[in-house]
DNA sequence: GTCTATATTCGGATAGAC
DNA sequence: GTCTATCCGAATATAGAC
């Protein structure tokens, strides 16, 4: 049955999500998905098996939100100011960005594959953008694309981990006005 | 004797940055350590205790070594480059950032506070150094110099995971580069 | 496909001898 | 202060019945 799989794969990014990948047990998967022990062995070969099965779901469903910001209406400067003001649940942090603090995650190339493909992608269409808002002439050619993408993505990455050492969103939020504040003296006209 | 309990606070530095707290078990920790269980225990209460204690003296560490560059000679832009190039284990990842990841060290308050202090106190001396820059007319008034910090901070925290995901420290280099361009913009003469 | 039983190792600690 | 012995539950599976 293909819900099952589909419970388990469910499970397991939530639990992923808050507890990482060494603080994620089988065990725990099936009880949130209300599976037995047989049924998950059966469908999957084993927690990395499982969490590899999560983590690329995830992925694309990183990567379709993030993309639903990037590619819609504006200027790049409105684009990535949507992309940074996106709602989120800042004290959860990101399910990628956690991902790779994990050394069992960064030491199996089948899970951190779709991580580093993930923040690949995320700089790489950042990029684009700023390079579409120099081009289009509404952004100075100051800024170089790519580094101003990676810093962009950090701005995010960073800020998830100072709002839960603060245990309150606002150091995320400042972040994010930070950057978009030196960011908009890059702006033509 | 105090080098005993010097050596299990070392290793349980080396261990949480390398592991994270959920992935470093105690047994880990004495034998890093070279030191037996009855020892640790007669030393520390447990886990925790011992985590915390490694904790703080991170926390004083991280510190030190900031205030190093940011009270350094000249502008504020160059403090601020100077802390952003300074040398680091990148793809090691930060030893107080990693902690603000994991549940269990969020959760209990003697572990969280070192982290929390440390992250208040760099985004508070960080804020300093742009409000000393501005007074002085050396960056405009144009950026909030609280959120700059938060900016600046968290690209530092982001860039070790962009770095961390992608294998190399590249990543952390161009958000780097990224942010201090932006910076550039608002220096004046 | 799913269930229950069993196995092995580790995590985290306590007890008491030396 | 340090060592060894012991304890109990959790983590991560495998085996085989239904």
């Amino acid at each position: 049955m293909a819900a099952t799989q589909d419970r388990l794969i469910e499970s397991t990014q939530e639990l992923l999500w808050e507890r990482g990948y060494v603080g994620t047990s089988p065990k725990a998967i099936q009880q949130h998905a209300g599976v037995g022990q047989g049924s998950m062995y059966h469908h999957f070969t084993g927690k990395p098996g499982l969490a590899a099965a999560a983590l690329r779901r995830s992925a694309e469903q990183m990567r379709a939100i993030a993309e639903a910001d990037l590619a819609g209406p504006g200027t790049a400067y409105d684009r990535i100011a949507a992309y940074l003001h996106r709602e989120r649940e800042v004290l959860r942090g990101c399910r990628m960005g956690r991902m790779a603090q994990d050394p069992d995650v960064i030491a199996d190339p089948q899970l951190r594959a779709p991580v580093e493909e993930t923040f690949d992608w995320l700089r790489g269409r950042l990029a684009e953008v700023v390079a579409e808002g120099q081009a289009a002439g509404e952004l100075t050619s100051a800024a170089d694309p790519a580094d101003t993408a990676a810093a962009v993505v950090a701005v995010v990455q960073g800020g998830y981990v100072l709002a839960r050492a603060a245990g309150t969103a606002e150091p995320f939020e400042q972040a994010v006005r930070g950057v978009l504040g030196l960011l908009a003296a890059h702006r033509i006209g």
